[in-house]
DNA sequence: ATCCCGAGGG
DNA sequence: CCCTCTGGAT
C-alpha cells in the first residue's frame, strides 16, 4: 500500500520510523580521538563493533598515538589486533596510514575526504564514519554491510556496488540526515533485519519495505 | 572476481 | 559444516 508514495518519500518515512526506534543511535565503537576512531574503524572491517572493542582498550594502551603507531614493531600490532580478523592487513594499513599521518599531516588525522582517501585501508566507508564522529562533518552516507542490504530489501536501491548504493541514498535523504539513516540503520540491521532470517514480523518498517511485499505475495500463491 | 582472516551462531 | 560481522586493495 504504502509502497506506492515516491521513493524519497518512503525513504524519510524510513528514516523518521527508524529515529524513533533507537533514538539513542550512535558509533558503537569506543574511542577518544579522531585517530583512535580511525582505528577502530580499519579494525570493524567484517568484524562485529563488540570484538573490535575487546581489542582496542589493550591496543590504545600500548599505542595511544600516529607516532607510535608509526614507529612500532607490525608484529606487536598484528598480536594486539588478531581476533578481529584480517590482521595483517589491518596491521599493514594502521600502520602505513599512521605514517602517512606523521609525515604528511602532522600527526593529525585530515579532516576532508580527498585527504582521507589517500590514507592505507581508508575508503568511503571508513572516510565517512571518521568525518561524521570525530569531526562532525556529513560528507555522504556510510554504506556497510548493513547499509547496503537494508537499502537493498526495502528497495531504496537496486546497486551492489556501495559507491553506487551512496549515491542513490544522498540523492533520497535530506543532508543532515544521512549519518543518523546510516546509525539508525545499522542498529535495525543488527536487531530485526538481520542477513540470515530477518525478523519482518516484528519489523516497523514492513509496511514500507519491497522485501516484505515480495515475500508476502510468494505465501499468497 | 578474488583475496585477506578470526570468532560466533545456527 | 556454512554464513555473517559497520571493507578495502589487487
Amino acid at each position: 500500500m504504502n509502497l506506492r508514495i515516491s521513493k524519497k518519500k518512503r525513504a524519510f518515512e524510513i528514516l523518521t520510523i527508524l529515529k524513533q526506534l533507537y533514538p539513542d543511535a550512535t558509533c558503537s565503537l569506543d574511542y577518544q580521538t579522531p585517530l583512535q576512531l580511525l582505528v577502530a574503524t580499519i579494525l570493524s572491517a567484517q568484524c562485529t563493533d563488540e570484538r573490535v572493542n575487546k581489542v582496542t582498550p589493550a591496543l590504545f594502551s600500548r599505542f595511544p598515538d600516529a607516532q607510535s603507531f608509526a614507529k612500532a614493531d607490525r608484529k606487536e600490532i598484528e598480536i594486539l589486533i588478531h581476533s578481529t580478523g584480517f590482521y595483517r592487513n589491518k596491521a599493514k594499513n594502521i600502520q602505513n596510514a599512521c605514517i602517512k599521518i606523521v609525515n604528511d599531516f602532522n600527526g593529525n588525522v585530515p579532516q576532508t575526504m580527498t585527504e582521507l582517501l589517500t590514507l592505507a585501508g581508508v575508503a568511503r566507508k571508513t572516510a565517512n564514519v571518521v568525518l561524521a564522529h570525530a569531526f562532525g562533518i556529513i560528507e555522504g552516507v556510510t554504506v556497510d554491510t548493513h547499509v547496503k542490504r537494508l537499502s537493498n530489501r526495502l528497495g531504496l536501491t537496486k546497486k551492489q556496488n556501495p559507491v553506487q548504493i551512496e549515491q542513490d541514498l544522498i540523492k533520497l535523504l535530506p543532508q543532515p540526515e544521512w549519518e543518523n539513516f546510516s546509525i539508525s540503520i545499522i542498529y535495525h540491521g543488527r536487531a530485526i533485519c538481520n542477513a540470515r532470517k530477518p525478523l519482518c514480523h516484528q519489523c516497523s518498517l514492513a509496511h514500507l519495505c519491497t522485501f516484505f511485499q515480495t515475500e508476502q505475495n510468494k505465501i499468497k500463491e
